[in-house]
This record gives structure tokens, sequence and C-alpha cells, in this order.
DNA sequence: TAACACTTACCTTTTAGTAGGTAACTTGTC
DNA sequence: GACAAGTTACCTACTAAAAGGTAAGTGTTA
């Protein structure tokens, strides 16, 4: 059995945070460092955690697998990054939707197309896949994971309340359990879709869900 | 990278299949097959397919490795029989809910309750698990999934026909794509329910599911 | 005697991770 | 400005464990 990601791989080596240290350098090692998180990252949402290593990420960059670990010092650290950085982003991609949407409606429907993106680039959810593996990861990356569903179903209650306040959406039940099912059905139409109908198959589930929320 | 499972390992020893053999020795073999299954499946649910091995099982059964091999000549051969075991089982389920059932509304709520079943043990839909893995699958285990949902999907498009006829359901669009909607969303829930929120999540989800259709 | 359902004892490959070294660069001190 | 000392970002070479799988044998049963 592959067993639980340990986490007391503690870093005892010097880190490799932003310092006082001159540009360039300082660029040369989070280029690097996010060059491994990038490929990690597709790793991940094509084929999942527990089905890429080390050596694939090292061939895919030309370097050797202990530079990766100069880098990340366990796969575990590396998955935990890897999410922190997706929500991150997340995050970022929420507050414009945020400030650019003339309404609930338009940020739902937005919100969903960001999945759509994801889709079309013949990817899974980051965090979805590693949803599916959720009992085989670390504790770490399960609460770097219980984190980010966290800022989306939160996000997504905000905009449905607001929904209901502006009329742009109509739906039964708790604007809670209601993000909750959003969350759910994209994640699942997201998978079934990338082995089975791609897509357009995707493109259907939106349009239902949407309309589930009067839209 | 774990590569893609080969199909080319091809059974060259005696079947275990049900022969002319006598009845306890058949039994025998059964059992032990069928625990082997049994245990496979549980782990697949669980804990993905990428992420339990045979040693796993044969500790778990208390007998070698190689006994599992004698049973099953390869982990895709293993998979295959999981995936078309659970299909069977499914479409048994499938004709008793078609026997027993007044309307189409009442047919697909027992559909939904077969998931439901299923997280209550504290499982994955196996072959929710495996699609979320399936571009890691071997050839053959990725068609006997495809097999698996097309059976799910018809079945269920013709439920949803006759609920339009029976006047017990309602719903936009196209059988097909509110087949495929159902099944996405309740993979997902199921999914996104189990690590985090567990029963009451997913009986929130399969409400706001099942209102949609007009239940 | 032949098949069945196992066993022990291996095999090769892959896994995550470590030890120790090195070239290039930056920094602090004189 | 020279130079030692430290830092960074890598490397080769290794390890132990686990993976899926095989070869050859054994006891039981029909």
């Amino acid at each position: 059995m592959l067993m639980m990601n340990t986490d007391h791989a503690i870093r005892v080596k010097r880190k490799v945070e932003i310092s006082e240290g001159p540009m360039d350098q300082k660029t040369a090692t989070t280029n690097t460092s996010q060059q491994i998180l990038d490929i990690a990252q597709r790793l991940v949402q094509t084929r999942g955690f527990n089905a890429f290593s080390y050596a694939d990420i090292a061939s895919a960059m030309g370097i050797s697998k202990a530079s990766l670990h100069y880098h990340f010092v366990s796969k575990s650290e590396l998955g935990v990054k890897l999410i922190e950085r997706y929500k991150t982003e997340f995050a970022a991609t929420l507050d414009e939707i945020d400030a650019e949407s003339a309404n609930a409606a338009e940020k739902l429907k937005r919100y969903v197309n960001i999945y759509t993106e994801v889709l079309a680039d013949d990817r899974m959810c980051l965090c979805g896949m590693l949803t599916a593996e959720f009992v085989t990861l670390s504790k770490s990356m399960q609460l770097a994971l219980d984190a980010y569903f966290d800022l989306n179903e939160r996000w997504l209650a905000r905009v449905l309340e607001s929904g209901l306040a502006d009329r742009s959406l109509r739906f039964e039940g708790s604007a809670n359990d209601a993000s909750q099912y959003i969350v759910g059905s994209l994640e699942g139409s997201m998978m079934m879709a990338r082995p089975h109908g791609g897509l357009a198959r995707f493109h259907a589930a939106t349009r239902h869900l949407l309309a589930d929320f009067g839209i």
C-alpha cells in the first residue's frame, strides 16, 4: 500500500524564499521552482498525485531528481505548495470576477467558465483530482485542500445570497447547500467529461446547472 | 511514471471459470476469487486503483501475492473483472428497479439511492473513482468503464423519457444530456462528500438534483 | 494421474529520499 | 579591490522499500 505521505520531513536546509539577494539569482530560483510546480501540476491534473513520480518531472525538465528534492524536500511538500499556489491564483481570479461583474448571475457564469477553461486544456481541476485521492494524501495536503474548497464554497455562497438580493438568481434551499451542490456538480461533470464526452458534454451540463439557478 | 497497465499479459494458464468440476471445489475457487474481488473493490473505492497493491490484498486475506496472480494474472485483469462484476450487479439492480417501480420518478429516486448506500458505507462509486484515474488505466479497463457508463446513461435516458410520458418528471433539454448531467452530479457530489460533508452533504445535493427534475 | 489452489523464493524496475560534492556567485572584512 | 566564507542551485551515486510479476514446487482432492 502507498502509505500516507509523512509530514515529518521538516526542511533543515537553507530556505529558497524571497531574500535580499540580487534580482537575477532570486528570479532564477523562482523560475525553476515555478517550472517544477507547472509540470507537477499538469501531471496531477491529468494523471493524479499517486500516478506520477519525481523521475517524471526530472526527465521532463532535464534536471536530476536530487535537484527536485532541493526545491521541494518531499513529494508531500510539493503537493502542499501546488494546492496553495492554485488556491492563491483562484482567489485572485475570484477577486477579479467580483470587481468586474455587473451582478451575481454574471459572477456565477464566470465562475463556471473557470472550470470550462481548465477542461478545454484537457485537465481536471487540480483539487478535484486530489479529492478523489484524499485518503491517500498527507495530513498537510488534506488541510490545504480543505482550505481551497472552503474558499470556493464561501465565495459561491456569498454570490448566491447576493443573487437572491439582486434578483439575478433563483434557487431553493440554503446558499451553503447550493454552493456545495454547484461545486460537486462541476467537479463531477468535469471528471466524467474528460474521458467521455469532452467539452460538449461539459457544456451541456453547465447549461443544465445554470438553468437550475434561473440563468 | 506509472506506465499504462499493459494488456499483453494474456492468460496462458488454466482458467478459473465456472467449469464442470465438482461443486465444493468450484465453490472454493469462486469464494477465493470473489473474496479477492471484494477486498480489491473496497481498496479501489476508498483509495483508488493506483494506490493499492497486490501486497495489500495478500496481507488482508492472509495468502501470498503469488496466489493472487494465480487467480488474476495481472492487476489490469483484476481491474477489468472488478468493473465487469460491478456492472453486472448494477444491471441486476436496475432490472429490479424497473420491475418494482410505479413510475419514472420512483425509478430515479431509487437510482440515486444506490449511490447513497455506497457512500453510507464510506466508499466512492467504483467506476467514478476509476474515471478520475482513467488515463492511467489499461485499454481493457477503459473499455470496461465505457461499457459501465453506457449502461447507466442509457438506462437513465429511458427513465427520463418515460418520466416525460407519465408526467412524473420534468426537465429541459434532451434526455441524453440530462442523464449525463445526473451521473456527473452524483459522482461529483459523492466524491466531494466523502472527505468533506459526508452523507448530510450528499443528501442535500440529491434533494437539489431531484428537485431539478420536478421531484 | 491430473487438475487445482496454493506456497517459497526469487526477479526487475521504480519509488521517494539521502550523502556528499562542486561550480558560480554574493557578501563581509581588510 | 582582494580574498575568505557563505549561499545557491545544481550534480553523481547511492539506499531501502515496494511495486508487479515469474518459476518451480507441494499437498490435497476426484
